[in-house]
DNA sequence: CGCGGGCTTTACATCGCTGTAAAGCCCGCG
DNA sequence: CGCGGGCTTTACAGCGATGTAAAGCCCGCG
């Protein structure tokens, strides 16, 4: 059994709330006092007890972040990250993984939050974020992604479609003319996807080509097969496209390997960009160009804002100050690797 | 605030010992009682907090898996593997990157496991587990890797040596002759690596060959960036190798990078082996012949063990049963692609 | 009708910690 | 010497849940 505050006030001959008052930094603790105190907190090797101060009505110091897949690498750098920039207001960051599916989604949110978690983190797939605040109104969360509910929740993310028309207007300029699109998604939920499409048009309607349908190739998830698979498709169907803008590195990557087991030369016969800016795309043959979204700054601001919730007592009263949610715009750059340059040009940066 | 027992009692009209009861499956309340209580927990939408849980010296219900960085894709599946896994315990994982530091990695130790965890899912890189232990003698704890430590745990892995020897072995039945190997490690702690080393060695001396020192690159971490930079080194000092053995998936995936780039075919001029099998040297260009270790059995394993720990009271006593940790080998393969066999032969398959 | 005994239900203390309120202490000033 | 007031320290309650022990209740049997 770890000591607790009662063993270490024992050991300084005095009371569990002056050992307290020294734990959290109380002011009015005579300086020999404290001196002891703190010797006998180092000699039993006293560690709060992070569930007493919880159910006590403090905090926790833990966070929960909800995504879908670790396994998808921009989710495991993001993850990375924002326990990176936790760590600095030494808050643990507890990772949950909801796969996707709307009853985990929603299953986690009850279960612990509730009351172990001092605010959350979550990027939603499948659950309309709404269902989630429905459970607990009271715990701040930050949602990353675009903005599909205006409840009350600060908002974090790229600029999907704006990002997504760079990435098109960078092939556009490359001059390639059957432009296609992996990663369409139907659905209510799937926003990304739909803002990346939205994206994908309005560059292609801006350089004025018409958007033919034929080459918009949906995807089930966003993981190297169902590039892997669109891309076939793609190329079965009719007259084969001159360049590809999947919706995230992933695709990209298993559209890639599709393109050179069957003899298309990348970006020779076809240029390929994703999104995400995952590390494997700096090393993948060929490299690939993507769209970079500020992560760190992501990750950062996340926190940064579930921290500002946190340290306002709570909203409380009624209908007085109505709190105000942010919406977050975070950079985003379109990096030209070897996938659309090939690979003299690319080496010459 | 959301409601707790007290509530639920209220809105029953019983106490909230019944109360408590009915959620914990006592078996001697009225039928009718239990039906009623349930209605009012249902009606509020009781949880139980996981917190005064824990206080009370029951189970929290959640676990912890410390491993050095999710960017690495092996751990970020091993991670996603791990989760399923405790799902089905309904258990919830709280994820925490140490990042190879032993500072950090015994800074978790104290803090958080002590008093919130249940118990610890621990793959280790810098710290000698030893430290770990002495902070909370009491937690459970199961260790993924070889077994560097006799300490009180529990040891699920894959037998790095051999299948560092079976890795190499198929690249000398290929025929090849100057075979290296990149992601060697100094220092007592960089046991897997040298694991692999070994077998390695052991598998050439098999074939007949000797070990030339020269062949052998060294790699600070198990990144893409050291792989590249390791073959680069390799490339520069005298005869090229005509295989590589690499302690990881990345290390290779860096490597082949590297070759391409210099104009070396993979594996016409360089044959490529890694080790781990992530999803990515399925998809890469070449794909990548890897050790496959049974990282869902890891995953399963693991959380076993550590249920088993679990359920066992605890061992107490002193000296009379001194309890048995298991070391646990899961099984590998090698998994032969076309960075090994070509394109031709892998399609074949 | 009384009583033992099993089935249900309840009161109470307790886990470790901290907010509140108040008690002790010491000082200087009038 | 007495008292106000600031600095320190302390007692106590209570967060939510559960183990313990005991109290009710109802039954059948003698």
């Amino acid at each position: 059994m770890p000591p607790g505050l009662k063993d270490v006030a024992k050991r300084a001959g005095v009371s569990i709330k002056t050992v307290s008052n020294v734990v959290n930094g109380y002011a009015h603790v005579a300086a020999d006092t404290r001196a002891r105190v703190q010797g006998a907190i180092a000699e039993l090797g006293y560690r709060p007890n992070v569930a007493a101060r919880q159910l006590r009505g403090g905090r926790s110091g833990v966070i929960a972040l909800a995504l879908p897949d670790l396994r998808s690498a921009y989710f495991a750098e993001l993850a990375s990250m924002i326990v990176q920039a936790a760590e600095k207001r030494h808050w643990t960051v507890l990772i949950d993984q909801t796969g996707g599916r709307a009853d985990r989604e929603r299953d986690l949110a009850g279960r612990l939050r509730r009351h172990l978690i001092d605010g959350l983190i979550f990027s939603p797939l499948a659950m309309a974020a709404g269902e989630i605040a429905v459970d607990v109104p009271d715990t701040p969360m930050v949602l990353l992604g675009e903005r599909v509910w205006h409840g009350p929740a600060d908002h974090v993310a790229v600029d999907n479609t704006a990002a997504a028309a760079d990435a098109t207007r960078h092939l556009c300029e490359l001059g390639r003319r059957r432009i296609a699109a992996i990663g369409a998604q139907d659905g209510p939920v799937a926003v990304s996807a739909q803002q990346r499409l939205a994206g994908y048009r309005a560059a292609l309607e801006q350089h004025g080509r018409t958007v033919d349908p034929a080459l918009i190739a949906p995807a089930a998830e966003f993981h190297r097969a169902d590039g892997a698979a669109a891309m076939g498709r793609l190329l079965d169907s009719g007259e084969p496209p001159d360049a590809v803008f999947c919706f995230n590195d992933l695709l990209a990557l298993g559209a890639i390997r599709t393109l050179l087991d069957r003899g298309y030369a990348v970006p020779g016969d076809v240029a390929v960009v994703g999104f995400d800016d995952i590390e494997e795309g700096r090393f993948s043959t060929p490299t690939l160009t993507t769209v970079s979204p500020d992560t760190a700054g992501i990750a950062r601001l996340a926190v940064e804002l579930l921290a500002e919730r946190l340290d306002q007592p709570l909203t409380g009263d009624g209908a007085a100050a109505e709190p105000s949610f942010r919406e977050i715009r975070v950079e985003h750059r379109v990096v030209p690797r070897e996938s659309t340059l090939g690979r003299l040009a690319a080496r010459r940066r």
